[in-house]
RNA sequence: GGGGGCUUAGCUCAGUUGGUUAGAGCGCAUCCUUGACAUGGAUGAGGUCGCAGAUUCGAAUUCUGUAGCUCCCA
């Protein structure tokens, strides 16, 4: 730090620290014995993915906690990584393909396919691990891992092999949730609700038999384009309008077929009309109610989301939402619509290729939910904690209503089911349970040729939530691998968002507990903390705009974090990030919000290089040097304040990461550094700065402690700033790198340097004063003069105070005299009332006597109703016997201090 | 329908187990380019802590009810 930049220039800076840093391989995972182990594995963000604001939230809090780790002397793993986003990159490649060559996947066949997924994921598959390293993510970067590596996609492999093996995947006929879009079954937790305007159809089907009173039913849907797969008409069997029908039959209008009265209770006879139209292929509940009563499943929709021949001829081939229309206009023909009503319902979008997702019908592999007990009774119990705790009860919610997860998808990219089927045996044929018609393992059979492999590749998630053991060598580690995994596994904390506790949070849990280790059924809780992939869970909220909306690209309201980075900096923008990060569920984002972070940056900056500017710099190799330089006997009561205060802040952000509490840190460090430091401390020495060399030394040396202190405090929010200017002060001496350094715990500190805590009490008092001097200033447009004079009335120990602190008084409040009032008349002088006694200004000509009175008599009012509120607490005797005895004192001391006050307030206000 | 969360200054939010006179940042007003910083300094205005009860000597904080907003699940 040669040069000195009036403002700080983040971008030089960074890039040459993390270059440094890179070379210097400080972000090596090394599992020391020595030490305890701190690993967090990222979440892997999605291969082709481009860094947005959440991953930069998501990111700065991970990098906070392992620097922090580090700082706090702990082996250290950061294990980086994608995943292979099935659907997403799947979908974007067949997009560039089809603008490229005007070809689709199936005429590309799925081999040649896959290759140009491979080479776009080769081009793009590192630019947002490179977008984290511009934010100053310390991964161990050499760990790079892929869902799709070759160790990694044995893993997943591996893992369906023995739960298959275990019984706990299985292949089945079920109603899953299909993408029309992108043409594969998706889980549930995949559909997202939106509510849509639509119309609630009312109509008539004709009974076969009219019953005398009624030949036909009347029948609601939203969905009349499903009709032509009716296969029964549901009524409750208590519905005394209806339950004389139930075995009667009745006519679906189109194509006309005669379909039977059914009585189900899940029919809700205040809903509509109470009659339920049945399409078991189209409908989950209807399904449902479809396998109890053994009715035809008949298929009208296809995979494309068009309907087929078996919805008639007119409908062969017509899109969904056209036929929707075109089947309400042929039932208003033959005179079957009663009406057509606005109506407002939710419909479920698929999250990837946003349309209504279909019900449909298919063939499907699911996964039973193994461990789900074990998995409750861990975060019951503690051993994995959430952070904060209420989102354990989101997670014990889904965990209770839990259903089987649909693991197969109909895509290309992504892990292909390790199942193969005989050649010569009909599919329809096959026996699970026999290993010659179908095989199951990792490596496949041994005679492929005879064999065809499952079409269908895994969900994206069913590799993933491998993530913290198949990254350490599960499940066959190498001798060093299984090192690892003893140093690291379980890893210590889980960064990521509320909404992916379903999605994957749970899931790496279940198997954890299902799979690290031997086959067990029963886990007992020793088992449990020994399988769980993490310990702790730390959940943000989700980065939406400064009006609450969602960031998306179509809105265009979601900010490029690197155009961020180039205005603010990397260390700015962490920094104003993890300000605005509660622990609520939603960020309200606004540039505006994370300039906070610049200024603070500068303001560092400055106040170092100010530090620099006023005097000799000395030894600053550690702490115990800086201490050296330190004497005591010289102390004023500021220094002892400063030091104290560095203490608590020590001790307050050691609470803050002991209880995972984020929120505060920025606020401590900020009001410590601007408010305390800077704004207090800095401005008392500078009288002390220019006069006598041992005290400006003494002095010197109190702000390189603060300054050193703070520098590693704040290093896990703005790395590099703190590590440019740890070097420009000297502290590197000894140790090149801040993060290489034992952060001074708030304990040793308070052994290190004595604090006399009355003179912290005399520096909040001396606060007050100039602060009431600076406003009476300011009262008479004085605030800027720095030749003002003063009186004070004190005497006694007061008086004492004042004087001792004479020159940091005049140099804090501006003041060209400050003496005793003495024998001086105080009548007409303008004045404030401090903790040590009044100050009069001496301004005898020129006072605005009406003004002046005015603001007393505010200031008397105010003054007489806290004196009241003090004596009526006092004067309770209910009070004084059951406080606690400090609470009572305070009061008392409290009340003694407004009294005064409100006495003086009251004379100076008759003497005007 | 089930479950969670929120409601404190104009805005965005803090407020630890109830305890002295409820805080911050931004914004606003007034003044100031004095040798660290105008990405700055000083001062000030601004709050019946959603509403109604209850418990308590004492409630923004605990409990009950209620209103509004919001998210998740069905």
């Amino acid at each position: 730090m040669t040069e000195i930049a009036k403002a700080y220039e983040p971008k030089e800076v960074e890039q040459r620290w993390y270059a440094n840093w890179l070379e210097a391989g400080c972000f090596k995972g090394v599992a020391d014995p020595a030490k305890e182990p701190y690993a967090i594995m990222i979440p892997p963000p999605n291969v082709t993915g481009m860094l947005h604001m959440g991953h930069v939230l998501d990111n700065t809090l991970q990098d906070i906690f392992v620097r922090r780790a580090r700082l706090e002397g702990k082996a250290v793993l950061w294990q980086p990584g994608t995943d292979h986003a099935g659907i997403a990159t799947q979908t974007k490649v067949e997009k560039q393909v089809r603008e490229a060559t005007g070809q689709t996947k199936y005429d590309l066949g799925r081999e040649a396919f896959l290759e140009k997924v491979w080479e776009f994921r080769e081009e793009s598959g590192g630019v947002i691990l490179n977008q984290l390293q511009k934010l100053g993510a310390s991964c161990d970067w050499d760990r790079t891992s892929f869902t799709l590596d070759e160790d990694y996609s044995k893993a997943v492999l591996d893992a369906f092999v023995k739960f298959y093996k275990r019984g706990y995947i299985y292949r089945g006929k079920r109603m899953v949730n299909w993408c029309p879009a992108t043409h594969t079954a998706i889980s549930d937790e995949e559909v997202n609700m939106k509510p849509q305007n639509g119309f609630f159809y009312k109509m008539r089907y004709e009974l076969v038999q009219p019953d005398g009173e009624r030949t036909h039913l009347e029948i609601s849907t939203t969905r009349p384009e499903t009709l032509m797969g009716d296969t029964a008409v549901a009524v409750h069997p208590e519905d005394e309008r209806y339950k004389h029908l139930i075995g009667k039959t009745i006519w679906r209008p189109f194509p006309r077929a005669e379909i039977p009265i059914i009585g189900d209770e899940y029919v809700d006879r205040e809903f509509g009309t109470g009659c339920l139209k049945v399409t078991p292929a189209h409908d989950k509940n209807d399904f449902e109610i479809g396998q109890r009563h053994g009715l035809e499943v008949i298929e009208v929709i296809d995979h494309e989301g068009k309907l087929n021949h078996l919805a008639g001829e007119a409908f062969d081939g017509m899109d969904r939402f056209k036929a929707r229309k075109v089947a309400a206009q042929k039932l208003e023909q033959m005179g079957l619509l009663i009406e057509r009503e606005n109506y407002e319902n939710t419909v479920g979008f698929s999250e990837r290729g946003d349309v209504p997702i279909e019900p449909r019908l298919s063939e499907q592999w699911f996964l039973k939910y193994p461990k789900v007990e074990e998995a409750k009774r861990a975060v019951e119990n503690g051993t994995i904690k959430f952070h904060p705790d209420r989102w354990k009860k989101t997670y014990l919610h889904w965990l209770n209503g839990i259903q089987d997860w649909c693991i197969s998808r109909q895509l290309w990219w992504g892990h292909r089911i390790p199942v193969w089927y005989k050649k010569d045996i009909p599919r329809t044929e096959l026996d699970f349970e026999n290993p010659e018609h179908v095989h199951v393992s990792v490596d496949g059979p041994s005679d492929p040729e005879s064999w065809e492999q499952e079409e269908d590749v895994l969900d994206t998630w069913a590799s993933s939530y491998l993530w913290p053991m198949a990254n350490l060598g599960w499940p066959e580690p190498t001798a060093e691998q299984q090192k690892e995994l003893d140093y690291w596994y379980p890893t210590s904390t889980l960064v990521t968002g509320f909404d992916i506790i379903f999605f994957w949070v749970a899931r790496m849990i279940m198997a954890g507990l299902e799979l690290y280790g031997d086959d067990a059924k029963d886990l007992s809780d020793e088992e449990i903390a020994k399988r769980i992939p993490f310990k702790n869970i730390f959940i943000h909220g989700l980065i939406r705009d400064e009006k609450g909306r969602k960031m998306s690209k179509s809105l265009g309201n979601s900010p490029d974090p690197l155009d961020l980075i180039e205005k603010y900096g990397a260390d700015g923008l962490r920094f104003g990030v993890c300000n605005i990060a509660p622990s609520g569920a939603d960020i309200l984002f606004s540039e505006e919000r994370i300039q906070i972070g610049r200024n603070f940056t500068n303001k560092l900056w400055n106040a170092v290089r100010f530090r620099q500017m006023s005097g000799p710099m000395a030894d600053n190799s550690s702490l115990d040097v800086i201490v050296g330089r330190m004497d005591v006997s010289l102390f004023d009561d500021y220094d002892h304040w400063i030091l104290g205060r560095l203490t608590n802040l020590t001790a307050d952000l050691e609470k803050c990461f002991a209880r995972y509490e984020i929120a505060p840190l920025t606020h401590q460090i900020y009001a410590f550094f601007w408010g305390d430091f800077c704004d207090w401390y800095v401005e008392a020495s500078k009288g002390k700065l220019k006069g006598d060399a041992a005290l400006r030394d003494n002095c010197l040396a109190i702000q390189d402690l603060v300054i050193r202190q703070v520098l590693q405090l704040a290093h896990p929010i703005m790395p590099h700033i703190t590590e440019e200017l740890w070097k420009g002060l000297g502290y590197d001496a000894a140790v090149a790198f801040i993060q290489n350094t034992q952060l001074t715990a708030a304990s040793t500190l308070a052994e290190q340097v004595p604090v006399d805590t009355s003179a912290v009490a005399r520096v909040i008092q001396l606060q007050e004063l100039i602060s009431q001097a600076r406003a009476l200033k300011a009262q008479y447009n004085l605030a800027n003069k720095r030749d003002v004079e003063v009186f004070f009335g004190a005497e006694g120990s007061a008086a004492e105070v004042i004087t001792a602190n004479v020159a940091q008084i005049k140099t804090l409040a501006g003041l060209g005299q400050l003496e005793a009032l003495g024998e001086r008349s105080s009548d007409g002088l303008p004045a404030v009332v401090t903790p040590l006694g009044s100050l009069y200004l001496d301004l005898s000509s020129s006072i605005d006597v009406e003004a002046e009175k005015a603001r007393l008599t505010k200031e008397l009012a105010k003054l007489d109703k806290l004196v009241a509120a003090g004596e009526g607490k006092l004067k309770n005797q209910k009070f004084v016997n059951s406080a606690p005895q400090q609470v009572v004192d305070g009061a008392r001391k409290q009340l003694a201090e407004t009294t005064e006050k409100r006495d003086e307030t009251k004379r100076i206000l008759q003497s005007l």
